[in-house]
RNA sequence: GCUCCCAUCGUCUAGAGGCCUAGGACGCGGCCCUCUCAAGGCUGAAACACGGGUUCGAAUCCCGUUGGGAGCGCCA
């Protein structure tokens, strides 16, 4: 048997961070047995359902690189479909005709809660035949649900997960305006694609029993569940917008790779031994669904991040200016012309090494972009102002009869001339620091000489000692 | 309230009865390296929720307690 899996997100919103990792969940167990991994928008709530957020969900999967085969099924131009299944059941005599008006319904509910019963739909219906006047009122389609015995789920993650028929009601297959529910389209729908395993969020967990008794009840055979516990925001509580419920795309904004948040999001929840960094091929190769835990995990943003410090260092050069580009010129209001391009590319060896984020990149990897004169922040100042320029006077002096100019040349030339004027390394290289980058902080400085050239250098040591 | 689920360092996890003096990672402290900042190396503090069983032996199995979570729509 072939694995079909699928992710059915509702477009409602963004992709957040939980229903990115089901889709990653459902991504990896496709490719580790080798099946296949459908989308489905389940677009069915008219109201809520929206473009942009069916543009969203498709730019986050796509950015997180979870690709799915074949066409996107859309859920609501099924409906037909899925209403001829409801009469298939009315027919049979296994759904039936409910007169209940909301308030009705209301007025059940707050009954059962004012006497601590159970809240379910009491099945009023299920016998009954309205009267001429009734038969004339809207009315909805429900499932005609075995009252008797119970209902068992073989649950890739949970077990073995056992529910009394009487917890359950009869579901509405129907609404009174005819569109079909959540509940009907999912089943149908999932036969119909041959989805062999429903991977999703531990929150479904009470609907894959009312699925179950849909797909018997339409002679179906139910597919394999594998239901993943929920991320919990720092709290302990279920991830909201106040902690981090973002949209993947709000992550992207914030300077993180698509690779550490795939191997950040498989850890959760998920581990392989003592392994930390999990390339692709490792994942696909690792990963299955009954391997996870099955205790909800919290969101930690800190160690996202440093799990995205670690891919930015491992990242390609080239792909990394191509990124950080559009963040200078955006956050630093830096044109970055071809000059400033093939510095940074040169100077991207050395400044990857300390980001932990794409934007920490950029501002790091701005003063390469920089025209002159620099701009410099207070600490910088704070060195010229202590002796800083004197030492940066001599340094430009001396410097000019320098002839070689790789960073290691530099570097010697430098200790010699540390030596001959009674100065630590420190002391030389920090005044050549600030002038050359407008900051006490940069990527090894013999390094950045190097990539500025002897012509930029030499001229910004010389506007440092002349500010 | 009812039903179901969960429980190892602060966090993510390893652990499927003896390999556990409970391992790794993030974070935190210290040291080393060092032209700054990182990265890296070494190192320290830090957990089996509690109570009963079962067993020669329990983080691992069973029961209970406590704590947490999810669901209970003509939403998905």
């Amino acid at each position: 048997m072939t694995v079909v899996t699928r992710f059915a997100p509702s477009p409602t919103g963004y992709l957040h961070i939980g229903g990115a990792r089901t889709a990653l969940f459902n991504y990896l167990y496709s490719k580790h047995t080798g099946g296949t991994f459908l989308l489905r928008i389940e677009d069915t709530d008219r109201a809520r359902s929206t473009q942009p957020a069916i543009d969203a969900i498709i730019d986050g999967l796509k950015w997180l690189g979870l690709n799915w085969d074949g066409d996107i099924v859309f859920q609501f131009a099924r409906a037909p479909r899925h209403r001829e299944a409801a009469e298939q059941l009315l027919a049979e005599g296994k759904a039936y005709r409910c007169y209940c008006t909301p308030e009705e319904l209301t007025a059940m509910r707050e009954e059962q809660k004012k006497n601590g019963w159970p809240m379910r739909y009491d099945g009023r219906w299920r016998e009954r035949k309205p009267s001429e006047s009734e038969a004339k009122l809207p009315f909805v389609v429900r499932l005609k649900a075995p009252i008797a015995g119970e209902t068992v789920l073989d649950d890739l993650v949970q077990g073995q997960v056992t529910v009394a028929n009487s917890q359950l009601d009869d579901m509405v297959l129907l609404r009174s305006d005819g569109t079909p529910t959540y509940m009907l389209s999912v089943v149908v729908d999932d036969h119909d694609m041959k989805i062999t395993h429903v991977i999703r969020g531990d929150d479904h967990l009470t609907n894959a029993f009312r699925q179950h008794q849909l797909f018997r009840a339409l002679g179906y055979t139910p597919p394999v569940y594998g239901h993943i516990p929920l991320i919990h925001g720092p709290d302990g509580a279920k991830l909201s917008k106040r902690h981090g419920a973002l949209g993947v795309e709000a992550y992207r904004d914030l300077g993180l790779l698509p690779e550490a948040m795939r191997n950040y999001l498989l850890r959760l929840g998920w581990g392989h031994g003592d392994d930390e960094i999990i390339s692709d091929a490792q994942a696909i190769e690792w990963f299955d669904v009954k391997d996870v835990g099955r205790g909800a995990a919290r969101f930690d943003m800190v160690k996202l991040t440093n799990l995205n410090g670690h891919y930015i260092r491992e990242a390609d050069d080239a792909r990394l200016v191509g990124l950080i580009k559009p963040l200078i010129e955006k956050r630093a209001n830096l044109p970055v012309d071809d000059a400033a391009h093939a510095r940074l590319t040169r100077g991207m060896a050395g400044l990857k090494q300390r980001a932990k984020t794409l934007i920490e990149l950029a501002d790091s990897a701005a003063f390469y972009a920089r025209g002159r004169p620099l701009a410099l922040d207070d600490k910088a100042k704070a060195i010229l102002a202590e002796g800083g320029k004197a030492v940066l006077a001599q340094i430009a002096t001396a410097l000019d009869a320098q002839s070689s100019w790789t960073a290691a040349d530099l570097e010697a030339w430098a200790k010699a001339f540390g030596e001959a004027k009674g100065l630590k390394l420190g002391q030389v290289a920090q005044p050549i620091r600030v002038a050359l980058s407008g900051s006490t902080v940069s990527p090894p400085i013999f390094d950045v000489m190097d990539v500025l050239g002897r012509a930029e250098t030499l001229a910004r040591i010389r506007d440092a000692v002349g500010a």
